[in-house]
DNA sequence: GGACCATGTATACGAGTGTATACTTATTCC
DNA sequence: GGAATAAGTATACACTCGTATACATGGTCC
């Protein structure tokens, strides 16, 4: 019934190779596990994509974690956010929780690889050393102020649990908000985490916590 | 070898009773789900966990699917967060963030069910039935001003965030930050998303809030 | 042009999944 | 006390999963 597609990625009747064929495994399993989650998709049907069997998979990788690992790397290594003016940077995290990933549409970010692949613990395990290197160092470079570290996590944290609701688990009330007011709210919201301490140093507040 | 415990939630022996044996499944169930996500846990294990057969779970519950919509129900119906006073709500928010689920002790809040199940595609259908219910309608009516829906899904999604982030990602960061400090600081974040728009038209910046 | 290795496929295995069917055993009611 | 029924178990079925082994084939080099 269903045609064995055999032009999946690039062109029609891939001469054999390696490197090529490669990438189209790992292009695959970038999109497929960010859509499914590391529990969600299997080898099969990442190879099929990328059209090849599933033992290519672990001939190239060794099993579905390093596959996973190796997705994970490539998905983070764009620091685009990081990189730029930093007065933007405000800016750009609104504008990576309002990204629009229409269903099919490819465009996704590296944060639904994340959300959706947190749940399983050896793939939490990847994800939680990726991040360290790929975002919250890079983000705390950029932070001035005191405990940038945890001002880095929690602005990462928060990008989060918006891309989370928006998108995964597709909350109306931040889905159907109006872009315009929404995207504004956050890029105050993030303002003041990378500006400083969201507000401890008002000498009066400090009420026993806790 | 695993001796065929029999003695799981409550007495020895007990004996045949419907109620409790259903009740049994559904905490186990409620315990497993959270731990280890929809997909993360089979029905035989929460089965086991509650001293029986896997089959009494579809018996009891219908399906698997059924059995986490009921653990969900029950996860969620505890409303004590909206209830309170509402000045409390920044540090009761606060508190949901922080709390320590070491591992097998058993204080999880619902959002780890949520968190952990959520890249299922069937139970993100039931979570986001039910947190439009239990969670962004109660919390709404305790918001004032405008657009209070929306602020009130984007103080979920950030207590989301940062709970994936310190609990199931497991962020050096925040799970090693200063306690009191980064307890501070959500308080002041919650609050100001409780307090109304955070940041755009408001004409004073009403701090000193409370 | 033929050997040879890289590249790819076919097949199978064992474990685990959700669930259905058939069978036991305890409780209750007349 | 014995039948009827509720409560629970044992077993099996039809999958899917990740992966290992064995086989086929195309490209390249002597």
């Amino acid at each position: 019934m269903t045609d064995k597609q055999r032009l999946p990625i690039d062109q029609c009747k891939r001469p054999r190779n390696a490197v090529a064929t490669r990438e189209a495994i790992l292009q695959s399993a970038l999109v497929a596990f960010s859509r499914h989650g590391y529990d969600g998709i299997g080898v099969r049907e990442i190879a099929q994509t990328a059209g090849v069997t599933a033992v290519l998979v672990n001939r190239y990788f060794g099993s579905k974690e390093e596959l996973f690992a190796a997705a994970v790397e490539i998905a983070f290594a764009d620091r685009s956010l990081f990189e730029g003016d930093p007065s933007m940077l405000a800016q750009g995290l609104a504008a990576t929780v309002m990204t629009k990933t229409d269903k099919d549409a490819e465009p996704m970010n590296p944060f639904f690889l994340l959300l959706r692949s947190a749940p399983n613990p050896r793939a939490a395990e990847i994800l939680r050393d990726s991040i360290a290197r790929h975002f919250e160092r890079p983000l705390k470079s950029l932070l001035r102020g005191p405990r940038a570290g945890e001002r880095a996590a929690m602005i990462l944290a928060v990008v989060m649990g918006l891309s989370l609701f928006r998108r995964v688990i597709g909350s109306k009330a931040l889905a159907d908000a109006n872009a315009a007011s929404l995207s504004g709210d956050l890029k105050t919201m993030f303002q003041r985490l990378i500006d400083g301490a969201p507000g401890r140093e008002s000498p009066v507040r400090k009420k026993a916590m806790q």
